[in-house]
DNA sequence: TGTACATCAGTGAACGCGCGTTCACTGATGTAC
DNA sequence: TGTACATCAGTGAACGCGCGTTCACTGATGTAC
């Protein structure tokens, strides 16, 4: 493919060319200089549009974030048609997001990004983390308010599920042989956790 | 400190050495040459004891799994005094690993080993894993045969939410300010979803 | 007990490599007149 | 419509660095006699 001396859009062709990168080497084995390649220019020229390579990287993680609090907000979808049903929805969404943006998903949660040198960045996952409280909160009123738990807690346990299922069953890694497709296994955790709180009948 | 030409008990010097690299920059950031150093020696001698870089931590990783089933199996602890007791226990050992052995954690975990290249290692993790199956598969008796899920899948749950919680709520990462501490939260988590499963007392 | 010798753990120098980053530059673009 | 010029995106060569790995070697250890 033939381009001129300018390339008209490079900072987001590096960002595209950064998370095909990383979903094929990991994000530790992402590097400026092959994204550059990709991208059919210098590694010089990558200076122009980031401060280096861990700026390139952040960039990867924020449209990450930004994202994946989009597509929970949909699925939250105002706690519509019932806050249960929201709820459930946003869990699904976390691991659709995992699946469907794989290489995002990778520069959020396993690139080794420091949140204390890219405040934006923390900001921008403080977003995508609050529609899951929010609609952890509006369930909580649903529960007779003695012996309920906070929402911030079970809102955490779904969250820590939903990434545990992602780490150990979506991707290759350890425990990859499980017998149950991700999805089913996700949907039947989430289903006993919530009879276990009282929002669902006991069977 | 000083030391002769020979070191004595170089190949577990560098082990150890590689832990806490691994502690301190993480599973990406260590290095043969700075475990060698570590050791005080130089590059070339660890040739003599591991194959490559890739080797040395491969070791550090079957240790891990080796630790980590033996500490499985303590807290299971043949299914006494309760199959119930047992099976909470095994789930806080979980945890309690990750907490005190970071650096075989994350060698385990979150190095990016391929199993494929090495398959003791998958052996190994699979004795682990088989801990927690078992203890699962023992509870699955006690609950009434119609409609109880496999034991191999709340086995499953047990562990994701496990991994999330250390994930995501123990290391520094992403959402690090929860308010609960991960034991805490993981206690929570595993008693909600043992009742949803009619397990414990609905409250 | 003493000596010759085989073993082999660790040395030190060297290698090629790809990395991130810098620098002075060049040439395409688009605006002012 | 044409020309001069400022802007600035991308070039190409170079850098220093630390990496993993190799090689011929050296010197400590321990065993055979």
């Amino acid at each position: 493919m033939k381009r001129g001396y300018h390339h008209g859009n490079l900072r987001q062709a590096l960002v595209d060319a950064a998370l095909d990168l990383i979903v094929q080497n990991g994000p530790q084995g992402f590097t400026l200089s092959e994204a550059a390649k990709a991208a059919d220019v210098t590694p010089a020229a990558v200076y122009r549009h980031f401060a280096g390579r861990d700026d390139l990287m952040a960039e990867v993680a924020r449209q990450g974030y930004d994202i994946f609090a989009a597509l929970m907000e949909f699925a939250y979808n105002d706690g519509k048609p019932t806050a249960l049903a929201a709820f459930e929805a946003t869990g699904r969404a976390y691991l659709a997001f995992a699946r469907k943006y794989p290489g995002h998903y990778q520069a959020m949660f396993e690139s080794g990004l420091s949140f204390n040198a890219h405040p934006d960045l923390a900001f921008t996952a403080a977003r995508a983390r609050g529609v899951l409280e929010q609609a952890a909160e509006q369930l909580s009123q649903h529960m007779p308010a003695t012996r309920r738990p906070p929402a911030s807690m079970f809102s955490a346990h779904i969250w820590a599920m939903s990434h545990g299922v992602v780490e150990l069953f979506m991707r290759g890694t350890p425990g990859a042989k499980s017998a149950f497709p991700p999805e089913d296994l996700l949907e039947a955790g989430i289903g006993i956790y919530l009879r276990g709180l009282g929002l669902l009948p006991p069977e």
